[in-house]
DNA sequence: ATGTCC
């Protein structure tokens, strides 16, 4: 049986599968795609989504961008909502890596100024940001300090000297969650923590040197003081080993909870527990105390490359411009407020791969952004650059205030490194002038770029269903993935 | 994503 057949097209960017489909299903799902992106849309991915609309306590539906792929449980690109009183809270619906994000570094440095020096500068940052797997060792960290990142997220980074304080109204929800508790973390966690503070990590984590190809609204890369062939730098990595650890401990405790209560699930990797409930509210404080270790990873490697590029050029602060436009997360679940049916209730919204994108005029947003809407950042494969977007008027009352988070995987890690067996990937990176490096060859068979959708048609796809817009193009100039 | 299988 495919679940495609269940699909039912409702305009040119959205299709549905209307609850009673399945038996279960509490209410309808609804993936944003396009004609074009539809095309590679697989079975499992679908059958996750469905699977996510039978939890309980779900509200409005089971949502999902246009990046859509397998996920843990919950495909990644999925939007899910829950009340906060009936609904549940399921680690699978965050992910493995909580508060993996992007941030976005601009500079005053044009592509030019790049010419002849960009493989020295990446090399000179590969030496001084960590990265691979099980990277260590950029901060040294006691138990009070790890303690300390639990609660204030970003702004421990600042205290320490490794950040400035004007970046915290630049971060989503000013680079801390408030509820971090450390008691709710195991020792296992905390040892990993330790160590891995200020490291980039490997996967999909990445640091990137690009240049603006590419302005779509004028007015708004103004206020975001962007311009065409400018140098940017993308960040994208997470809570490392900590958040994995937390994930893992919450997803083997609440699976021997359902157990004992005899709860059958859709999937065994579904598993859940009430928000309302000690179980519940111990993983979202965990959870909490991870993304504040992410905001801070962040912030830290944000430190270090502005450092390394200053010294780089033997020049100052105010000469180069350095300053961090934004930096969001992509994996994570927010207590936020909506008016459902005419009634405001508080929700968890989990974002698994999907982005907060507020439109201009929200509440939350402070400063230029209130002006402009939050800014989004979209990384695609690494020859392709990525987008800046912005959020779109459509965002709140249609995804929860979510739009996508990147190009999306048609390959598995595993069919990727099969198709490379079979095919020279490493002619298409050293034919692109993209200078890229790696701690490990893994590594980039993994995350080849005939591994992603095009960005470009998941970009088109929110767009036009006004969930988010662009305001740049990025194009890469040396990637260091790792 | 991940001390890529305690």
């Amino acid at each position: 049986m495919s679940y495609k057949e269940f699909l039912k097209r409702v305009d040119e960017n959205r299709v549905i599968i209307p609850k009673g489909s399945f038996e279960g299903m509490r209410v309808d799902c609804e993936i944003f795609i396009n004609r074009e992106i539809e095309k590679s849309l697989e079975d499992d991915s679908i059958k996750q989504l469905v699977n996510v609309s039978k939890l309980p306590g779900i509200v409005k539906k089971s949502l999902a961008m246009p990046d859509i792929h397998s996920g843990y449980g919950f495909p990644i690109g999925g939007v899910a909502a829950f009340d906060l009183k009936t609904g549940i809270i399921s680690p699978g619906g965050v992910g493995y890596d909580i508060n993996c994000g992007v941030r976005c570094i601009i500079t005053g440095l044009k592509r030019y100024d790049l010419k002849n020096c960009i493989k020295e500068l990446l090399t000179k940052i590969f030496l001084e940001v960590p990265s691979g797997i099980g990277s260590v060792g950029s901060v040294k960290l006691k138990k009070n300090d790890l303690k300390r990142i639990v609660l204030k997220g970003a702004f421990w980074a600042v205290e320490n000297g490794f950040g400035d304080e004007k970046d915290l109204e630049s971060i989503e929800s000013n680079g801390c969650l408030e509820g971090g508790e450390f008691d709710c973390i195991s020792e296992d966690a905390i040892e990993r923590g330790i160590s891995q503070q200020g490291t980039l990590g490997s996967g999909n984590h990445f640091l990137e040197i690009d240049y603006v190809s590419k302005i779509y609204d004028l007015d708004i890369a103004n206020k975001f003081g962007l311009f065409e062939n400018q140098i940017v730098v993308m960040l994208h990595t997470g809570s490392r080993g900590f958040g994995h650890q937390i994930c893992s401990d919450y997803v083997s405790s609440f699976s021997k909870d359902l157990r004992k209560k005899d709860i059958s699930l859709p999937d065994k990797q579904l598993v859940y527990s009430y928000f309302n409930s000690d179980s519940g509210r111990s993983y979202y404080k965990a959870m909490v105390g991870a993304a504040n270790y992410a905001f801070c990873n962040r912030e830290i490697i944000g430190y270090m490359v502005k450092k390394t590029i200053l010294k780089f050029f033997g020049k100052s602060e105010s000469d180069l411009k350095i300053e961090l436009l934004y930096d969001i997360s992509h994996n994570i679940a927010k207590i936020e407020e909506y008016e459902i049916d005419g009634v405001k209730r508080k929700l968890i919204v989990h974002r698994k791969g999907a982005t907060r994108a507020f439109p201009k005029g929200h509440p939350e947003l402070k400063g230029i952004f209130k002006e402009t809407g939050q800014p989004v950042l979209i990384p695609g494969d690494m020859l392709s650059g990525g987008y800046i977007l912005v959020g779109g008027e459509k965002s709140v009352e249609e995804s929860f205030s979510s739009t996508c988070h990147g190009a999306g995987r048609t390959l598995s890690r595993k069919e990727a490194i099969r198709f490379s067996k079979r095919t020279d990937v490493f002619e298409k990176i050293n034919e692109s002038g993209v200078f890229v490096l790696s701690q490990s060859n893994r590594t980039i068979v993994e995350e080849i770029p005939q591994a992603y959708k095009n960005v470009d048609d998941v970009v088109k796809t929110v767009q036009d269903a006004k969930l988010s817009f662009p305001v740049a193009k990025l194009l890469p100039v040396g990637v260091i993935k790792g």
